[in-house]
DNA sequence: GGTTTCCGTTCGGTTGTACTGAACAATGTC
DNA sequence: GACATTGTTCAGTACAACCGAACGGAAACC
């Protein structure tokens, strides 16, 4: 019978590329790792890497066992979640990802509600870039990722996961306070090509939707302050040092402290909740999706 | 993520219903069992078991989750048979379990033509008795039983299990070399009824099918021997110190050294072969029966 | 009712093995 | 050619699975 251990390290190998980063990723030793994998090699009978290079590739035997381990892992996960249904209460605990700026306003009132509602639900959240937050999902680390896609800027696809939409979250421009208002919205963009922008790091996909924002309204934002936190946008552009792109979430309800314009065409950007497949039905999930369902209706009536 | 390990102790609770058995059939302690199994409700958080008099039962969730745990195994098994069968070369080893007198001269051949056929493959082969046999195969004691069935003596289905008929095997009545033939079947059943018999042991299919045997034809064998061999057999009764029946297949088409006479209604025992549905189309299984059935229509002409 | 038997649990003590850190060879990059 | 990175090997360690023995409980036996 083979090593379940042995066939997550092989999967994991599948989805990092390295032996190293299987490591990093399962918080081994590299020697750990290749331990491993050759007793799992010993255990099937058959090679199931090749060195090439400096780095290790399947061979068709082991991608064989890649798809059947896969297969393994999401129904030794099944086993959990369809002991946690037949149970009445909610239990457990979910490990949620957080993309930054995707939650914020979100979240404290989604694990508010949650610990009244479920007080044997323990909910963990480690704050993450969006990237390792997904395949963190794919990989266990996390049990669901609350990520934010801004438009056309789609993510890559991760067959394993689902995707539940939360909320539409309006971004809009956010300028000192007691500025003139400009009623067309172009004009309103266009007139802060001169100002300092305050935007998310470089990288990032919102710092990204950004820059086409400006460059197809004709300018290139003069980005002065690179800040990944929010609020930190907020007291920037309260204090009059520059103009931003602001989601509505940010507020959570309460009155804006900047004034706000709109975008050309209102664009909006898709809060959504990403978790394995398999795990989807879980109670626990469930219930944690439903809590932030309830807040994001609450903050944002769509 | 639960540990297989103890699933597996958990299926074989099932099946055997007290820790104990599952001790002895997985060769653990009673201690062991009982620790893993109590980790095994600590990862899960539900207890799994209730004890109940000196036994134990199943919870609601033990019950799902044994469900579940039965579905793991099979596909960590299947694991294995999907990359035997991306190989070209047939490897690994099957464990057979042999119902002592299913096969007997069917046996040899086999093994002799899977050597010259398929070198890399490791058979081994264990007599057991045919329940012990085929529950071993469902708890992959055994991959493979070559068992029989008398007519009217249908096992209990085990519905992880297939079963591929090899062969039919007609039985006859054995008696001293020399003896006088009787045209009528009956007749010659009729005749031995002050005969000693030589029978296998009670308790066997065999014993019980051929007492009904003698039943119908109207009298009850006086059992002077109880022997589990059937060589032995041959041999009282090419002595002269007794009748039996004997399945043809022990001749292994050989000339006979006793004298055969037919049975009324010409009955037949059906050998056959049952392996786990999971485990069916591996290759080494295959094989195995491929070779069986080549032995058995070479020995048997149907 | 007492004895026996079988069950499962608990308790120290032992052992196997999965893990680590360091040193290494091989490859690719600057 | 120096350096970074990858995977392997090796000796040592630490943890947890395992065992034997002793125990308490429940059924079956006389």
């Amino acid at each position: 019978m083979l090593d379940v251990n042995r066939l997550r390290m092989l999967v994991e190998l599948s989805r990092r590329g390295t032996l190293s980063a299987v490591a990093d990723a399962l918080s081994y030793s590299k020697a750990s790792v290749s331990q491993q994998l050759s007793a799992l090699e010993r255990e099937v009978g058959v090679p199931l890497l090749r060195r090439v290079g400096r780095g290790v590739q399947f061979t068709p035997q082991g991608n064989v066992l890649v798809a059947e381990a896969i297969g393994i892992l999401d129904q030794l996960e099944h086993a959990e979640v369809a002991v946690a249904e037949s149970l009445t209460e909610v239990t457990g605990t979910v490990h949620i990802a957080v993309f930054q700026s995707a939650a914020h306003s979100l979240l404290p009132r989604t694990l508010d509600s949650l610990r009244s509602e479920h007080p044997a639900l323990r909910v963990e959240v480690t704050e993450c870039d969006p990237e390792t937050g997904l395949v963190g999902v794919s990989s266990r680390d996390y049990d669901l990722i609350l990520a934010e896609q801004y438009p056309g800027r789609t993510r890559p696809i991760h067959a394993d996961l689902d995707r539940v939409v939360l909320a539409h979250d309006a971004i809009v421009l956010a300028r000192r306070p007691g500025d003139a208002p400009v009623s067309d919205a172009v004009d309103a963009l266009r007139a802060t090509r001169d100002e300092p922008w305050v935007l998310e790091p470089a990288g990032t996909a919102s710092r990204a939707w950004a820059e086409q924002l400006c460059r197809t309204a004709g300018f290139e934002p003069d980005v002065r302050f690179e800040v990944a936190d929010l609020t930190a946008h907020v007291r920037l552009i309260h204090a009059g040092l520059a103009v931003g792109l602001l989601p509505e979430l940010v507020w959570a309800g309460d009155t804006p402290s900047v004034d706000l314009a709109p975008l050309p065409e209102a664009p909006r950007r898709e809060i959504f909740s990403s978790a394995r497949r398999v795990s989807a039905a879980a109670p626990s999930i469930r219930a944690v999706r439903a809590a932030l369902a309830d807040a994001a209706a609450h903050i944002l009536p769509d």
